[in-house]
DNA sequence: CTGAAAGCGCTAACAG
DNA sequence: CTGTTAGCGCTTTCAG
């Protein structure tokens, strides 16, 4: 059987109270006593229950990663890198998939609180905001990662989607296109709102505008993304360029033009966002708007496990910078531009 | 402040231990009283406690999921799945990343144990057992996925390398191709020693050999895939095709192919093993080993869950069978063979 | 059908 | 410096 901290002081031939402060380096103990104490933890093979210890109002060390799908090359990096830290400071990760679904996430955070996981990070792009709400509300420490803070007081990590827009943009207007398709996943997520915003922005400067037919959604698959693609690239004055909000889109749209007899990136150039494992395998690489996940990842675990810890008190709100990574997707204009 | 089983029963005007019972569902309680307690549970929204309830001896309901990492993308589908049965089944995962280091990998199962999990699923491949032995002496239930077990009574579930191995060989035979080159992940993986002798199964019974300089081990990023590709390739007698033994490690090969101007598959051959999404992704698309990742992953948990529950006793090794998808990335082979 | 009470393993005053 | 003791929130006999 297990033994339990009583085994340890029995043996020992002191009182629990004594082992429990030797376990946690906390009051006073003599020198002999607590070496004492420690050869015979050492010699039962004995582990002080997290489980008895969370019970007396400790800390569990667990946290919960909410996602919309590990599998998801994007989230899954992240992922990595949130369990990297948090193993770090000395937290366990329990991860869960929701499928951008408020019902799932809702049921999720529910038993999450049930175990008394210490924090939340939550990275799932829901516009939605009861969950949050209710997390804030139960004090719950949470964090945001790669997904806008609505206003609320409330740790968060993210990238600048503005910027990212605007990189994308630029990169393409500077290689000649003017003609721009782009496809977003859906889902209402206001990072690619603000992508758009930034692409608007870069076009209105320059005096073009972007066309609402170009603008592709509702693509998760990359199976979707080659449809949907095939839906701009057919049209009568199909773009020279695509913007896709996601390395896997990316791909669809590589797909598809591939299928469509064009070339790459001859006829038609590709970029796309997050710079996964997918930019650098695909043929040919990807040019992408880079996010630095490792950063991301590290940084909201930092966030959260202060709050855990009780360590800071004011919220933050951390936006990173993403960044132009030019590979083979995109190249000079070949074809003359169309007018419209 | 949470509400606890007290309040509960203090509303409702019973004991504490009435309400447990309604909580599980044990023992007899009135129809009244239960409705009503019922209600005051909602009224109040309380929620039981899981770490209370996991000291009087009930389970965590939480299972840990050790693999070598996460990011990769055939574990994290393999995450995916095992993260989307335990859910089903009402537990939580704990994700650990072990980069195959044994000293990570018993730390993790200290924690683990610490945190009274009601089980790990074991899906790094190391050949050590210490770890394995550890657990299965303090009866921990345990699951190994994607790794043989090495004549331990201890469940598994697993596909048959050794027919993969031979799947791939005969693909490629069939296709005329001779002069074959493997790529290893290294690691002393028995999963790709077993795929090696399918190989050399099939190889013997068509009179021909595999040549030890055509071999190349310890690859694990695509980089180095395409790095050692580059030594195969660049010899007097390249391979006129080669296997891969994951889709990453393919795609390494690709990568080095195109920078050698070799035409793919015209000029060589890439068959890989996973069937990942890379290998949807890559161009051209790959033709691969598919491993049944789904069903690896809902299939371990339900033996893991099962044992956690005590539904069966005796312990299980099943053995799932991979098959050929063939895509874009190999073809019968156009260079007159070089006579060895 | 319901309640009293012991205890799970550990922590945290409070004494001594 | 060390021990006593009262819980933490819940489960589980065992009485009634």
């Amino acid at each position: 059987m297990k033994p339990t901290i009583y085994h340890v002081a029995e043996q020992a031939g002191v009182s629990i109270a004594t082992v429990s402060k030797v376990i946690n380096n906390t009051g006073r103990i003599g020198r002999e006593t607590r070496e004492n104490v420690l050869a015979i933890m050492k010699e039962l093979g004995y582990e002080p229950s997290v489980v008895a210890s969370a019970l007396t109002g400790k800390h569990t060390n667990t946290i919960g990663l909410l996602v919309p799908d590990v599998a998801n090359p994007y989230f899954s990096e992240l992922a990595r890198r949130i369990e990297d830290r948090g193993h770090e400071k000395g937290f366990s990760v329990v991860i869960c998939n929701t499928d951008n679904g408020i019902e799932k996430e809702a049921e999720y955070v529910k038993w999450l609180h049930r175990k008394q996981v210490d924090g939340i990070i939550l990275g799932t792009g829901i516009q939605d905001n009861r969950t949050l709400h209710e997390l804030l509300k139960q004090e719950t420490p949470t964090a945001l990662v790669a997904r806008d803070s609505p206003s609320l007081q409330v740790d968060t990590v993210r990238i600048d989607d503005y910027l990212g827009g605007r990189l994308a943009t630029e990169h393409l207007l500077e290689l000649g296109h003017t003609n721009l398709g782009f496809m977003l996943g859906g889902l209402n997520s206001s990072s690619e709102e603000e992508r758009l915003r930034g692409v608007r922005s870069v076009m209105t400067t320059n005096n073009l505008s972007v066309c609402e037919k170009d603008i592709v959604t509702d693509a998760y698959t990359i199976e979707e993304a080659k449809q949907q693609a095939m839906k701009i690239l057919t049209q009568a004055q199909p773009p020279t360029a695509i913007f896709a909000m996601n390395d896997l889109l990316a791909n669809g749209v590589m797909k598809a033009a591939r299928e469509l007899g064009l070339r790459l990136p001859q006829d038609i150039s590709v970029i796309g966002f997050d710079n996964t494992l997918l930019a650098s395998i695909s043929e040919p690489p990807l040019t992408t708007i880079a996010q630095p996940i490792a950063d991301l990842g590290t940084q909201v675990t930092d966030l959260l496990v202060q709050e855990i810890l009780g360590e800071k008190t004011v919220k933050q709100r951390i936006v990173l910078l993403p960044s132009l990574v030019v590979r083979e997707s995109t190249t000079t204009i070949a074809r003359t531009p169309v007018q419209k």
